[in-house]
RNA sequence: GCCGGGGUAGGGUAGCGGUUAUCCUGUAGCCCUGUGGAGGCUACGAUUCGAGUUCGACUCUCGGUCCCGGCCCCA
């Protein structure tokens, strides 16, 4: 009988996941450069976490299932939650800000699509314990330079949850929520319906459309003159302050809802091209979910960003790293091995493990791509010495095992 | 959950209601057991699953499943 592999995931063939590992390597040392800390947290977790987060209504899109000591868990579908529950359970007496980064698998039940799989790739940053523009400004700019490294240029748009919810604060949450949907997906007919519906007032129908079409520079002085100074604006206008200093392009938005209950001010995504439908690569923002799992009214600010979706359009190739193959002989296989074991401290080296005969290894040598071979046979041992071979010029010379290693290294440097 | 397009050796493909099917590539072996890439030969290897129509289905019909694109959703 086959088994095929589950739907909606993937198997990384080498040269794949070579890219993949060179790829992460980039971006994990961006952010380690800018001073986070990596943290594991566990592949499941209690369902109650990402109900209490996103409702009962989350469960659809869950791996969920009950333990054989019947309580119910589920893989993880993200890793905020996660992370603020590590915060709630072990971290809160730590000084803050607390910078955090993660990179796990996450998963979902959903229909796979491009771009879109059950078992994808999160790579993500946490700021706990700074509501100060100052966290917001950091993190945008961490997410834009992780994705520089991976060589995607992406479109930044940021806006501030404030300022919208400042016009809409006199519905109710159930419409509030609505609209807040509407707006994040750009369904304009949508909202105009929705608002007559519910019989909006005017000034406030006016002001909304007014808004989440607004961009530019002075996209904070229009917004000023539509709903007038509210705190929020000053805070934003900040954020872009910062931004500049940072030399970020972005473009103002308010329509970003992000469709969340949870988060709290600024919220942000960048879209790139060649991907379809699913076009967004980083989405993050200022949110408040430690005091929905039991913690204290800690701020924090991040970002997520699909993995998957980076390798889906970045054209960064691995370098491969050096390939010596040590050939043998039936007498001389015992001595290869102990010439292997020595090269293997400076290089990659592969030994025959098939029996093959001299040729065979060499042709082999050959197919795997070896930048050297090196050989071990009778004359060479006689004379306390082996073979190297370059592969590409096709120059070989009888030397020493220790002069074989030095030019190795030297050369793969 | 919905709409559309697909599924033929390990990978890529061709064809046809009528001898278990083409070509490329691959893998293993040989020509050739101390020197790779070429060439020749041999072997291995497939019609997604189920039901129906039919004397006969890889081909036609229906259903499942999986893949691809889109919708919904996207914490």
């Amino acid at each position: 009988m086959k088994i095929n592999r589950p739907r909606g995931t993937r198997d990384f063939l080498p040269e794949v996941t070579a890219r993949r590992r060179h790829v992460e390597g980039k971006m994990r040392d961006v952010v380690k450069n800018w001073g986070y800390s990596e943290i594991i947290t566990p592949t499941f977790e209690s369902l109650d976490l990402f109900t209490l987060k996103s409702g009962e209504g989350i469960i659809g899109e869950l791996y969920n299932f009950t333990d054989k000591g019947d309580r119910e868990m589920t893989l993880r579908p993200e890793l905020t939650a996660p992370v603020m529950r590590m915060y709630v359970n072990e971290m809160q007496a730590t000084q803050k800000p607390l910078k955090l980064f993660y990179f796990e698998n996450c998963f979902r039940y959903e229909r796979p699509q491009k771009g879109r799989f059950r078992e994808f790739w999160q790579f993500g940053v946490e700021v706990i314990g700074s509501s100060r523009s100052d966290a917001d400004a950091e993190v945008i700019a961490l997410a834009t330079n992780m994705l520089d490294s991976a060589g995607i240029k992406g479109d930044l748009h940021v806006g501030h949850l404030g300022i919208i919810r400042h016009i809409l604060s006199v519905l109710e949450i159930e419409q509030q929520s609505q609209i807040m949907r509407l707006v994040d997906k750009k369904d304009d007919t949508g909202l105009d319906d929705y608002l007559e519906q519910i019989n909006a007032p005017a000034d406030l129908r006016r002001n909304l459309l007014e808004l989440i079409c607004l961009t530019g520079n002075d996209a904070v002085e229009k917004a000023r003159a539509v709903i007038g100074g509210i705190p929020e604006l000053d805070t934003f206008k900040e954020l872009l302050t910062l931004l500049d200093a940072y030399g970020i392009d972005y473009n103002v938005d308010f329509g970003i809802a992000r469709g969340l209950d949870y988060y709290t001010g600024m919220v942000f995504e960048i879209y790139a091209e060649g991907l379809g439908a699913q076009n967004q690569v980083c989405g993050g923002g200022s949110y408040n979910l430690i005091k929905l799992f039991g913690g204290g009214d800690v701020p924090s600010t991040g970002f997520g960003i699909g993995f998957d979706r980076i390798m889906e359009i970045c054209d960064i190739e691995a370098d491969e790293p050096k390939k010596v193959v040590v050939i043998s002989t039936d007498s001389t296989r015992l001595d290869a091995i102990k010439i292997a074991n020595e090269l293997r401290r400076v290089a990659p080296v592969h030994l025959d493990i098939m029996k093959r005969n001299f040729k065979k290894q060499m042709s082999h040598a050959n197919y795997i791509g070896a930048d050297y071979t090196v050989i071990v046979g009778e004359r060479e041992l006689e004379a306390g010495k082996v073979t190297l071979k370059d592969m590409e010029s096709g120059e070989q010379s009888l030397i020493s095992v220790d002069e074989v290693t030095r030019k190795i290294s030297l050369r793969s440097i």
